[in-house]
This record gives C-alpha cells, sequence and structure tokens, in this order.
DNA sequence: TTCTATGCAAATTATTTGCAGCACT
DNA sequence: AGTGCTGCAAATAATTTGCATAGAA
C-alpha cells in the first residue's frame, strides 16, 4: 500500500521505505521526516549527529524526539540502510549507507567531509593483514586534510 | 612475544620525567604510577582507558583518582607524550606516544591490537588529499582484521 | 611559602531504557 | 484489541569541572 502522503518524496526514500517494510519496520512520520532530511544530507555530502538531525527537524517544522531519532537511526544502521561514524570521537554521525564503500576526508578547518575510494590502498590493506596472519574483515580510513593554497578557508 | 626487561622500567619512565619537566609538569607521585602503567602497557603492546589504568594501579595498591587520570591523561596528550585512539567509539584508550607513526590492526575476535605502518598507503593518501586540493595533515587508518586459518572459535 | 596537583562530588554530554499513551491493522 | 511506535523522563557511561586541601619546588 502506498501513502499518498509522500509523493513528494524522492525514488531513493522509497527504496528506503522497501527496506523499511523487508525489516519488519513500518514507515512512520518519524520515519520517513529522519529518511528525508538523511536524503538531503546525502545530496549534499554532509553526515548528521542525531542532534543535528534533530535540528533539521525542527527548523521543518516536524517534530520528533530526540529519543526516536536515535532509536530509529539503530535500527536503520542495523537494517544496513545508514552507516554510523566517528569521525569526532564524542558523538556518532549518520549517512545514508552507500552501495559502495568509500573512505572519508575531513576537512580540519571548514568541517567538510568528502568521501573517496582508492582501490590500491584497500589491495595494499588486505596484503598488510595477510602478511601479519590475518583476514581483512574491514577497516576505517580518515584523512586530515586542509585546503592547500595558503587558504584563509 | 615477550620483553625482556619487565621489572625495571625506570628508564624509560626517566625520559618521561624529562618531558614532563620541559612541559612544566611536576613529576607527582600519581603521575610517575600512571607513566608506570603506560611503560608496562607499551612493552606488551596494549592500549589502556581512563577506567583500564584505574584497574592497573588499584591493583598495584597504587591509589589515584579517576579525575587524575583522565586529567593526567589529557596533559600526557597535550605534552606529546602519549596518544589518544577511539577505536571503540564509546572510550578513548592510551598509549606511550611512539616517536614514528604507525596505524592500528584490531583482530575482531581476541581484541588484539597489532601495530603497522606501509610507506605505500602513507604516500598514497597524500596524492588522494593532494588530487582532492588539500594537503594532508594527518590520518587514522584501522584495519579490523581476522585470525587466517579457519577460526575454530 | 607559593603555586601546582589531587580528588571528591557535582556537572556535562552523548545515548539508552522504562513506561504509559497513541497509532494502525 | 493487539502489537508496534513515540516521547518524556529517568538512567547510564564516559569525561570534565568546581573547589577545598595536600604536595612539590
Amino acid at each position: 500500500m502506498v501513502d499518498p502522503h509522500h509523493s513528494e518524496l524522492s525514488e531513493s526514500v522509497l527504496h528506503g521505505d522497501q527496506s523499511l517494510q523487508k525489516a519488519g519496520l513500518k514507515l512512520t512520520r518519524p520515519r520517513r521526516d529522519i529518511l528525508r532530511v538523511l536524503e538531503e544530507a546525502a545530496n549534499t555530502g554532509q553526515h548528521l549527529s542525531a542532534d543535528d538531525i534533530l535540528q533539521q527537524l525542527e527548523i521543518a517544522d516536524r517534530q520528533v524526539g530526540l529519543t526516536t531519532i536515535y532509536r530509529v537511526l539503530n535500527q536503520f544502521e542495523h537494517v544496513g540502510l545508514v552507516d554510523r561514524h566517528n569521525f569526532e570521537g564524542e558523538h556518532a554521525v549518520f549517512e545514508l549507507a552507500h552501495r559502495s564503500h568509500h573512505d572519508h576526508m575531513v576537512c580540519v578547518e571548514s568541517g567538510r567531509i568528502e568521501e573517496f575510494c582508492n582501490s590500491d590502498i584497500e589491495r595494499l590493506q588486505s596484503e598488510i593483514a595477510e602478511a601479519a596472519g590475518y583476514d581483512l574483515v574491514g577497516h576505517r580510513l580518515v584523512l586530515f586534510v586542509r585546503p592547500q593554497k595558503g587558504g584563509t578557508d
């Protein structure tokens, strides 16, 4: 059954809808709203914290409790809909799960986060693990960068 | 992988002593004890959390307040005496600062943490940053691995 | 003695859980 | 009516801060 209300939502959200149902999660207003915010963030390549999402929702006049945000975010993560990151070490940030693997580059001046993927590095990682007698099952790579030309930012 | 000198760690501690004085930090009992615990951990390649250190100190009958441990750890970090890591995302772990840069490999089965350094990966990282218009100022790389030969556990 | 260090308790921050009420089938 | 969803408030966990006292130079 399709709810006429979300006709304004993009395909991706509908896709998320499917994922949710498949995972036994009902597509409720809070979940839809959170999904939408994550969507927008994905478009601009942003990574949001639970609180960021709360702010966005308040701005959009779509009240959702912080508790629910945390709970939904965890559910989404378990379902594989979103990825959780811990760049800051203080609070986690989330992003809609990507189809493909990628790593992050964080600008220490602007806070901007860019994504990249380098097969050479990926391969080297496996080699390193193997050489140490292990099998690589995952990894986390974050580059901290700063604008090249003496940027005033 | 056992180390020869395991009873007397005075030498290195004295080194830390110098670093502390140079940084304007007095060598007090708590700081010396914490340094000693970090020393032992370094010998066995362990990374300790503030609470781990508290435990170690209690075992060694050297009472130090958790508050002090956190405070000292921060001071040590600022002085460049220890490095802070956030493998778990919940609590930070520390290790005596290494003279040389290195990354980590965490075994998802045993929790064991190994260190490594690969110049090819380091170089690739710079190239990636440059290509994106940035200068690499730092990075964090953690490989999650599992013992090779069929995990029998 | 002077200034820094310590530690207990209270404060913070990020996140989770208990539980009563609401929603949808 | 039943089962899942929400959100407030209280509970946690990790870490920090206020403040009076103890300690190093």
